[in-house]
DNA sequence: CGCAACGTTTCACTCCCTGAAAGTTCTATG
DNA sequence: CATAGAACTTTCAGGGAGTGAAACGTTGCG
């Protein structure tokens, strides 16, 4: 499911190997030396590319670590569009949301052995206001698209209907949220079912004896013996 | 409430002169501009200040625009621990946001009889996918000093309960999809209305025939013949 | 007054990001 | 297989954000 067939031509493959390279390298060294200290020539150089192609790419450096490209976002809108038919759309934005979680987490074998991915990222944000500003920036991309889904999911107009843009900034919320704690324990519990607990709750109208509350975290697994 | 006794010194009052004028132009000239097509240098000669000294009081361009400057923030904080005692954390959140909602719709009134204040900035935003980036990453950080507040009120450690984290992150969300609403609609229903409902809904778990869509609104106010 | 604290300005600098034009590599086609 | 043309990369020139340091002016106070 959203699998992406080899690209046919030498042309696509080159530029989605210059895309994946130029994202893993500015992973490594945000992760390595902390964002302000990483210049996009610095990036270019390591990738072996001119700084002007790495905007060719990305159009700031923040989206090279956290921006979805096109392709994703509207996948995302037409999941939330087509999932759990029938269902209330809090149910099928749960059921997305847990499969975008489930790819997220996926990302921490899919680069190598190293303990890669989100779990960076979201350590390199818990340290600099910055990328945590930048990552909520790129979750209202991200917020709008799973409007838009809604609003055509549910018939209605988002300039009439609050009800579209209220449950998109949630859903947006509770995710992120769930990134957040679950890259602050180390990864310990499973994104996605932290992320499918937190809209249980959602549902419950968050009550405060909510079964989220029972995913207890030992200790927090972050800044250990790494970098 | 929340009133600032008038500042003691010569100097602590120029300087708040001097921001609520910096934010003021940096409003009127983007509202009319667009944020890309002003400069730090048009609103500091305009400011009749130098351009070094506006990032004395504004770390960035865009803080100008949407930033609530510290004291907000931790009386922000505050509200929410002592909010509502005893009554569940939803409650106390939702009786302070709708405080701040009330709060925001003020502004409308506050700086002359023009339509300005946040309905200008959300006009801004809604054109400037940059602008609409930048509320979301400040919005970030009220949302950092909720939690906070949220995790003292329950007396839980936010790294070992995901519950304070994302009962902000919700609440925060929340009110911004509220404000976007209200922008949208031109004003016209109230708010801190918006928000009640919508936190309602939230309590009731987000039910699709919430009583918050019964907010019906006739037509778009914005772009009219203002400006 | 005169000195100390604080705010503002000037200056020099790095980095982000963009448009345009020239150069290079891939693809399609005769 | 040769070659025109599309697509990608590079070089170049430049505007604008943001920062540190030092000179300068203003305010507060003994």
């Amino acid at each position: 499911m959203t699998a992406e067939a080899a690209a046919q031509s030498l042309r696509e493959r080159k530029k989605l190997a210059t895309r994946r390279e130029l994202r893993r390298i500015t992973l490594d060294l945000v992760a390595r030396h902390g964002f302000a200290n990483v210049t996009v020539e610095d990036i270019a150089t390591a990738a072996d590319v001119s700084p002007r192609t790495f905007f060719n790419y990305f159009p700031t450096k923040e989206a090279a670590l956290f921006g979805m490209d096109p392709d994703r976002v509207t996948a995302l809108r037409h999941a939330i569009v087509a999932a759990a038919p029938g269902a209330p759309a809090l149910t099928a934005v749960r059921e997305v949301m847990v499969g975008v979680a489930r790819g997220m987490a996926d990302d921490l074998t899919a680069l190598g052995g190293e303990p890669v991915g989100w779990l960076l990222r979201m350590k390199a944000a818990r340290r600099d206001p910055h990328v945590r500003a930048a990552q909520a920036a790129q979750m209202a991309q991200v917020e709008r698209s799973v409007a838009e889904g809604l609003a055509r999911r549910l018939g209605t107009d988002a300039d009439r209907d609050p009800y579209p843009g209220l449950l998109a900034a949630v859903a947006v919320a509770t995710v992120r949220s769930g990134v957040i704690f679950w890259s602050n324990s180390g990864g310990a519990v499973g994104l996605d079912q932290i992320v499918d607990l937190a809209f249980r709750a959602l549902e419950d109208g968050l009550p405060e004896e909510s079964g989220l509350r029972r995913v207890s975290v030992s200790g927090d697994a972050t800044d250990g013996k790494g970098n």
